[in-house]
DNA sequence: ATGTCGAATAGGATTCGA
């Protein structure tokens, strides 16, 4: 199966450039991030003419996330344990039906900007949780992972300027820890399990013509446990799709299963 | 210092978040 994770910065805004990708590239599964609407104003039949099962979590103007699949889903989870204050929508948990079963996390990690104070605070207090979650999908020794906008730049090679991001909540040392904490546990990076060296990149700001000078970063990341990074047979990004019309800023991180 | 965009609110310009 193919599965995309895709950051699409808002519904409303995405629905056909959203519609034309799926139509082209016919993911089985595509779990998506900020689609930044209510649960009650997704355009889920429009998705579902289209032959997909459709789960959100939603939010009302911000964050929100989305699983999409054309193969039967279960088991369908909303919310990141740990914290049952936490009101923003930012993950969703659905087990996909194919050959094999996959257990399927889809996150919006928080931005944490400004660094420090508190929303920086709230980023590795969530983090904290992704980790307990994390260890959790090991300790089931099954098929499963979780993909989606970590708002982490793992390392300096995946910033095009990482002078740049030096002091920004995405790169900071405790950003970095935090999520090398989670790989260190036993998953493998999708990508970087297939292709190493800089100059890959999942988002380029709209800002400062970032694209055309190509000051991207790579942010976007499947995390897999041992029995799904088993099952992996190819990851990449589709860069292509950020120089089209009315683009979001990030692009779809691709993974193929043997499931 | 952002060469910007999306959404909400308000009632077509401003604010917030990224």
């Amino acid at each position: 199966m193919k599965i995309a994770t895709f950051n699409i910065n808002g519904i409303k805004a995405r629905i056909g450039a959203l519609s034309d990708w799926l139509d082209e590239q016919t993911p089985d599964v595509a779990i998506l991030q900020e689609i930044k609407s209510g649960d009650d104003v997704f355009p889920r039949d429009h998705f579902e003419d289209k032959g997909y099962a459709v789960h959100t979590h939603g939010q009302k103007g911000f964050n929100g996330v989305a699983i999409l699949s054309r193969l039967p889903l279960e088991d369908v989870s909303h919310g990141l344990p740990g914290d049952d204050t936490d009101e923003q929508a930012r993950w969703i948990e659905a087990t996909v039906i194919g050959e094999r079963a996959v257990r399927l996390c889809g996150l919006y990690l928080p931005n944490g900007n400004p660094a420090p104070g508190p929303r920086y605070d709230y980023k590795l207090a969530w983090m904290a949780r992704l980790e307990a979650r994390a260890r959790e999908l090991l300790a089931s020794e099954e098929p499963a992972l979780m993909a989606g906008d970590y708002n982490v730049i793992p390392q300096d090679e995946d910033a095009a300027r990482p002078e740049a991001w030096r002091e920004d909540a995405l790169a900071l040392p405790a950003s970095r820890a935090a999520f090398r904490r989670i790989l260190n546990l036993g998953f493998t990076e999708a990508f970087r399990a297939e292709t190493q060296g800089p100059g890959h990149y999942s988002f380029w700001d709209y800002q400062a013509g970032a694209w055309n000078r190509n000051d991207g970063i790579r942010i976007d990341h499947v995390l897999m446990t041992p029995q799904c990074a088993d099952l992996m047979s190819r990851c990449w990004i589709e860069r292509e799709l950020r120089g089209r019309e009315k683009p979001s800023d990030h692009v779809p991180v691709w993974v193929e299963l043997a499931a």
